[in-house]
DNA sequence: CCAGGTTACTTGAGTGGCTCATGGATCTGT
DNA sequence: ACAGATCCATGAGCCACTCAAGTAACCTGG
């Protein structure tokens, strides 16, 4: 019935491939990768160290320190010491950063558009989908 | 009721991102990458010509040069140039490929587990969410 | 039949993301 | 105060990707 069923595993496929895409779109229209839109993104809750981006991007250290030399480059983030262990840098998002940002979040619309045709009910009954698909039990 | 609730935004976006992760996981355990992984993929299906690659995979044609000659050098893809014409090399996955591709469908195991946490009626009522959110219209 | 345009691919240069190995600076426990 | 751990930077290297040029083969009109 519907269609001649495109089988489950190539509509998730298709989906996060579309995904991805629309992202990646998005990103570029700030002129910004998808890596660093998403180091913007985690820049946006509140400062962070090097080390806590990398593992929040799970990716190695040294990657970072180029995604934010770059972005640094740019004014898009600062990165200095921290006071109390020098060791450390504390990267935070410059107002040019934010607005950026912003942009990426705006031309990123396909959830919102993906989201618009579902009615309310639908959009619980696929939250509940896709909690259930990610976690083993916790019931 | 449903924890405190993780918007729905957010939720698609782990989704998306773990899919993305495990897929690039499955591809290494071949040594190979995503993007190699994909092409392969698309040979699975029979010989193209590298232009249906590049289109396939929405890249240059110059990468998908680039991708083939890695896949060719270690045995995985054989390139010939077309019979009728002779312009176009026709690119074929070889049986050490295909031995390749089906160990990354094998460790590329995260939707087949994230499925088999679901009824058969909740796949059919995931499978209906993801059309709709695809298309515009088409009933 | 052959000149000129088109098509299919390759090459080269450049950008970026990513990793690993190494090294330097700073902190911490003893 | 010294050894080892921690945080980051640097450099080399791989790969994906793009654009601009180039080459070879095909095709079409005069």
């Amino acid at each position: 019935m519907t269609e001649p069923s495109t089988p489950l595993d190539q509509q998730l496929w298709d989906f996060v491939y579309g995904y991805d895409a629309a992202y990646d779109r998005a990103a570029q229209t700030a002129g910004l990768s998808a890596a660093q839109a998403c180091l913007l993104d985690r820049l946006t809750a509140g400062t962070s160290s090097m080390g806590e981006l990398a593992t929040a991007l799970l990716c190695d250290a040294s990657n970072v320190t180029q995604l934010v030399a770059r972005l640094e480059a740019r004014g898009l983030v600062t990165r200095e010491p921290d006071a109390a262990d020098r060791r450390v840098k504390r990267v935070s998002i410059t107002p040019a950063g934010r607005h950026e940002h912003r942009a990426v979040r705006q031309a990123f619309d396909l959830p919102a558009e993906m989201l618009d045709r579902l009615s309310a009910e639908e959009q619980q009954q696929l939250s509940r989908l896709l909690a259930k698909m990610r976690a083993p039990s916790t019931s």
